[in-house]
DNA sequence: TTGTATGCGTTATCAG
DNA sequence: CTGATAACGCATACAA
């Protein structure tokens, strides 16, 4: 007993400080969940032991325990994003504070690496998966038993779906490149055939087109799609990418080409995390509330870990248009 | 047995497993883990008896008994960064690779939150922490027991150090600007006082400047600082700031001020993550090789939780200038 | 080649 | 107010 050198070379346990304290460890367990009736004298001596011995609770095995592991998944495409780089950080920082652990997986949008992860954090014994991630949405995603919210992604059936208001921002874009004068605008976004909420940009951008009685025109990013486009249309006077890192190549290509940005070409572009605006403030955008996504889709994930139910499927949060140089 | 429902309610275990297949969870245990000799009869059964569960090992229960998690903590600022965002991908990736999970925490460059996070990974029993942030070392990290890796960060006395050259990186950008032909360079960095090995960027700085004969003068980052280095010093006509990130902030009030970049300000930034090197290509800096620091961070961490030594403490990887429009 | 019994560190039940 | 004991799901030593 009192042997400070018990943590030299063992992790201390609940055995350890008991011995110290001369209680059992029921006590010493007790004492730490603040849990019955304990005496002020042994509660004095459990701290002691614990300070002394730098004792930390196994999270491990309590885990094992209470069959709850506090720790929820992130499946995403990658941090090295803008986009997703504060998405996730305001994930972390939502769990942290509502005591959840983030185990973070970067899919980098493959359906193999998608599908390991989720297999991975099952074994692990996450209490609930955000994923998110322009992907089909073939994957396994349909265990009742696992919590599971989705960003901008359908993954099942009846799992929660929590998106920008992709179908307004993308009139907003739209609206906002045909009240400049515009004529030929193009549109960039990924492949319909991956069936994510993303697609109502199009649809939107489609819609606001006819209404005005313009062709439109809707490339699929992929290998040289903007040289393409340049290309096929000399005459195009804007662009609407469905996301700013599409949009700055753009912009890129376009200055290559002597190409006027905003007098010959208007670009606006989809997003606006902090960091797209901090390095590229002059590229007109539709903002993500990110922050209110992040909250809402952490909020639905706890409703499903402690078992409510919701009604509600999708989800979708306002967005705010940036007006800035490039339009 | 063959009741195809078992998995409705509950999650299947070893047991019921064993019971499907007919025979003991050690047998199903080593047939799972490819242990001791088993009849390719039995391994039949019980693969089976698996896919018809579809039975997913408790990694927790595992972990319990072999006192190993395979996982790693990953504590830093924040993944809404280029820079850590990239960082943090390519750690996340090597881990998975090499068959470890992370746990994300963004620390904020918040003490408190890093203390508490610590604590925390330490009760999730993570077999190890990288960590990194412009953070004074003040924390507890001196536990001989849990393998760490600081980045660009001096945790404790014997903790290894991973970072860019930070001292060549410093006099490339200097050297660069001064051939350039700049007379007054000015150097922005963090505090001092934060004792980074990031601190080597100003060393450099000031000793080249002194070899140059030219008088070093370096800015601390806080409120308002660019706008009093323009108002401090009109004749200003080169800036190096320690990251990317500044270095922009730089360039938007060079702009504000019809200050011409490069004819009448050269800048030069630091990291070169990609996602600035797509959105602000114009930017001249020095590139870190992140991929190489977190393999490098990755292998020192797994080495210490093997119990291999490893007697170097500091590693430097070799930065490359990248000559671009504000230079 | 397979099965039985034990323990990993914790919490909860039940008895004292 | 406190302590002995079982159990969480798994992997190992030891038997058979």
């Amino acid at each position: 007993m009192n042997n400070t050198n018990e943590n030299i070379n063992q992790k201390v346990k609940l055995d350890d400080v008991a011995n110290e304290a001369g209680v059992s460890k029921t006590t010493v367990s007790r004492v730490l969940n603040n849990r019955g009736y304990i005496s002020e004298k042994t509660r004095k001596k459990v701290n002691e032991a614990v300070e002394l011995l730098n004792y930390h609770p196994n999270e491990i095995a309590r885990s094992l325990f209470i069959n709850k592991t506090f720790i929820i998944g992130l499946i995403f495409p990658t941090t090295n994003n803008p986009f997703y780089g504060q998405l996730i950080f305001h994930l972390e920082n939502i769990c942290e504070s509502l005591g959840y652990k983030v185990l973070l997986c970067n899919s980098e949008g493959r359906e193999d690496k998608e599908k390991s992860y989720l297999e991975m954090l099952q074994r692990h014994q996450v209490d609930g998966i955000i994923a998110g991630s322009h992907n089909r949405g073939i994957l396994e995603y349909d265990n009742p038993q696992l919590p599971l919210v989705g960003i901008d992604r359908y993954l099942s059936e009846n799992t929660p779906v929590v998106s920008s208001d992709n179908y307004d921002g993308g009139k907003k874009a739209t609206q906002l490149l045909i009240d400049k004068g515009c004529k030929k605008i193009i549109h960039i976004n990924g492949s319909p055939s991956l069936e994510t909420p993303a697609n109502l940009r199009r649809e939107a951008y489609e819609d606001v087109m006819k209404e005005n009685q313009y062709y439109p025109q809707s490339y699929v990013i992929g290998e040289n799609v903007i040289e393409t486009i340049f290309n096929e249309n000399p005459d195009v006077d804007g662009i609407f990418a469905s996301d700013d890192l599409i949009a700055s190549s753009v912009m890129k290509e376009a200055k290559r080409r002597n190409i006027n940005i905003p007098a010959d070409l208007k670009v606006i572009g989809y997003d606006g995390s902090e960091i797209t605006r901090m390095l590229l403030p002059e590229l007109s955008t539709i903002q993500q509330p990110v922050k209110e996504i992040a909250n809402l889709a952490v909020r639905l994930l706890l409703k499903q870990i402690e078992g409510e139910t919701e009604s509600q499927i999708e989800w979708k949060l306002p967005v705010n248009l940036i007006e800035s140089e490039t339009t």
